[in-house]
DNA sequence: TACAAGATTTGGATAGACCCCAAAAAATGG
DNA sequence: CCATTTTTTGGGGTCTATCCAAATCTTGTA
């Protein structure tokens, strides 16, 4: 089983599938394009693009949602955002400022890194745009895993 | 005067500039695209582009070497790299997975904000992959600037 | 229920960043 | 002064992200 390195997205995916998740439920198309004032026909692309890599279910002409692996994901994305941000507002940033410089460059760093972070500032659940939530994956490092 | 954000290069040209600071003097077009193992088309064609910048003079089939506001860009993005990687290895990381995370998405981080921790991190002088210069630029935010 | 209006998708294009290959051009050491 | 090496040119490619216009699907409603 391959790590997982949590680099398969690009920025922008990222931002789709987290403003899915955030959003809940089945997610239409022009929401999407209005929120990131884009035109519909983009995300229209892109979603067809996340489908294929297993994601999304889309249904044309009715909308989108998060498969149970894209839901996983979600939650990665999200921690990973949070932690981010956490993370450098912990050293010096203020928080817009973080969450702004995250939403930057997250796409970019791997899960190891991620959690080496959240285990070193102690799994906080607090962070600086919402709770931060952990699972296992993240916790069984704790107990002397291999890496 | 803008307040020159550090986010005008890809994360290539960063790595290239970087590379023809560290290596000094007047680099050479093999010298790059051996480094990075990439065709030497491919370099001519990035060198074209960061001369059109200003970062660099090139003088075709001799060689590059920074001018002026390249040198104190690269500057720039190495104190940035190894202030990112110093806080990695702060927050968790290890030196060599630092190094690698901060190289990967350091170009999308923004002068002020490595200017923030920089400051919070106490302008640290040993990074983990070398020294950590600090020019005016990066302390008068001490005494009380505007931003 | 048929249709107009609105939402969505298709198809066609563009743009930027990177990259490669083959061939031309310049530099250089004998 | 020429063969070898280095570099540049010219021509393609891929990928991601976008836009526009035209087709297509849904739906509320008359």
């Amino acid at each position: 089983m391959e790590p997982e390195c949590g680099l398969a997205l690009s920025a922008r995916k990222v931002e789709y599938i987290k403003f899915i998740f955030e959003t809940g439920g089945t997610v239409r198309t022009t929401m999407i394009a209005t929120a990131f004032s884009v035109d519909p026909s983009t995300i229209t692309k892109t979603l067809a693009e996340l489908a294929a890599g297993g994601y999304i279910r889309h249904v044309p002409y009715h909308g989108v949602c998060l498969t149970e692996t894209g839901e996983r994901h979600a939650e990665f994305l999200i921690k990973r955002h949070r932690i981010l941000s956490l993370m450098l507002v912990r050293n010096g940033l203020l928080p817009e400022e973080a969450c702004r410089e995250a939403s930057q460059f997250e796409s970019l760093v791997s899960k190891k890194a991620v959690d080496r972070i959240c285990h070193f500032m102690g799994h906080p659940r607090q962070g600086i745009c919402g709770e931060i939530t952990h699972d296992n994956d993240c916790l069984e490092r704790e107990e002397g895993a291999s890496s």
